[in-house]
DNA sequence: TTGCTCCTCACGTCACGTGAGGTGGC
DNA sequence: TTGCTCCTCACGTCACGTGAGGTGGC
């Protein structure tokens, strides 16, 4: 059976010598045997262990639990349990990635409608950016809330209109009301309005708010500046820093 | 104008005192003042360009490519390259996790197969996807030179039919003749065939392997220890190491 | 004896985290 | 004076790459 030296293992599974003293070292490729001179000698099976090895690294396994496989006393659990934790880490790099390539995007597109590419542009694209983020967290979260209690009362309503049992209804009804008041209140208080014309960020009066025309990123309000009732952006609010 | 202790910007933004007093080291976040006792002291236009950093750091940007953008002088071309690049860092990024993924998801469904899940399991299932890998890349290299190829015959045929001009597809026709026994040569030095029966994988002769009945897969071969003429599956060859 | 390979330190990479030991500032 | 904050070393992380300076093996 022939052995091979550290350079010709090297070659045969296309690695770097400097790569198998590694390996050595963190214990999961040790040598069949050296050589009196100290120099390390590497059998077949060896060979078949830093396939392994190198399969699983370009699954970008680390080699503390490559170390945890190669020990044969594991059991295929253990494995199995490591191949799913890997998978989702992929999955969530894969997610987080995506998300930074939307971002990206944006940026570029903002970039192009300014003239000049400044620290402050950087700056005031993020920020904006930023707002848009958290407004589109909030929206999710009230969301969350209020749609299993909207399917709540559907169903209740149905119960009572083919059961004649009304009092869920009633008492989803009522939750509803309280939730809602809760959720406007919520909302009033993490939003505010641009002015198109003059730019002013201002927060409208509450009344006003609720009873305006409206879609889905702006509403007919009466700027505090101009005076003049126009179709204003809704922002999340700055927070005023103590 | 208030002054920022490195403990209120690190609460402010939300990051680690260690991580203000490193950004400062790599000159990304020099402090505007310093105390006579050698305290860092950050301005509000400081805090700005802290929020601009963790703006980009979230996206993945290096902390050298940051200072790049930071620099005033930089022009827009430069931010525009430096997220062109992170644009194509992260699609690589993704195309490779999503490749691994899928590799994950293959080990997985093979795991299931054996009783066992010894290191010498994870080998033979590691060698066979290799195999899988490398057949599946030689396919698509004689796809790349073969299709242009069955293109301009097409072409230079019906220039032929239209034209009366006839000499365009001989040649090509020519060429598609010897590249063919090339490629067939090529694939026929590259493969062996595995017996459902015995396991034992062979080489079938020359002859027999152009004329055999055959799917995508498999191929009715004479199995060398059989004997039978059996539906023989198509695998990689196993370099016969010098 | 001459090249070539291999050996072991040991530092560098990247963006910080984590003490240690000392001091500023209220 | 007492806590609390902040300071600067300096090591650790992860999987190696890259010399340096020395030696084995044909």
């Amino acid at each position: 059976m022939s052995l091979y030296t550290t350079g010709e293992l090297a070659k045969k599974c296309n690695v770097s010598v400097r790569t198998i003293q590694y390996y050595d070292e963190r214990g999961i490729l040790v040598p069949t045997d050296l050589t009196e001179g100290g120099r390390r000698l590497f059998s077949e099976e060896d060979v078949a262990t830093l396939e392994t090895i190198c399969f699983l690294r370009d699954l970008d396994i680390s080699i503390k639990d490559i170390a945890e496989i190669l020990k044969a006393d594991e059991s295929k659990k253990v494995i199995e349990l490591l191949l799913d934790e890997q998978d989702k880490n992929l999955q969530e790099d894969i997610k987080r990635k995506t998300e930074q390539l939307g971002k990206i995007k944006s940026i570029r597109s903002s970039l192009a409608s300014f003239k000049d590419g400044t620290k402050k542009t950087i700056h005031d694209i993020s920020s904006i950016m930023e707002e848009k983020e958290k407004r589109k967290k909030m929206y999710k979260k009230m969301a969350i809330i209020s749609i299993p209690l909207e399917t709540a009362e559907i169903i209740t309503f149905m119960v009572g209109v083919l059961k004649g049992i009304w009092l869920p209804f009633f008492i989803t009804f009522a939750v509803t009301i309280i939730t809602t008041v809760f959720l406007l209140n919520y909302w009033y208080k993490r939003i505010e309005y641009i002015c198109p014309e003059c730019h002013t960020r201002f927060q409208p009066k509450k009344m006003e708010v609720l009873f305006a025309n409206h879609n889905l990123k702006m509403r007919k309000l009466t700027c505090p500046k101009c005076k003049r009732k126009i179709w204003s952006l809704e922002v999340y609010r700055r927070e005023v820093d103590a």
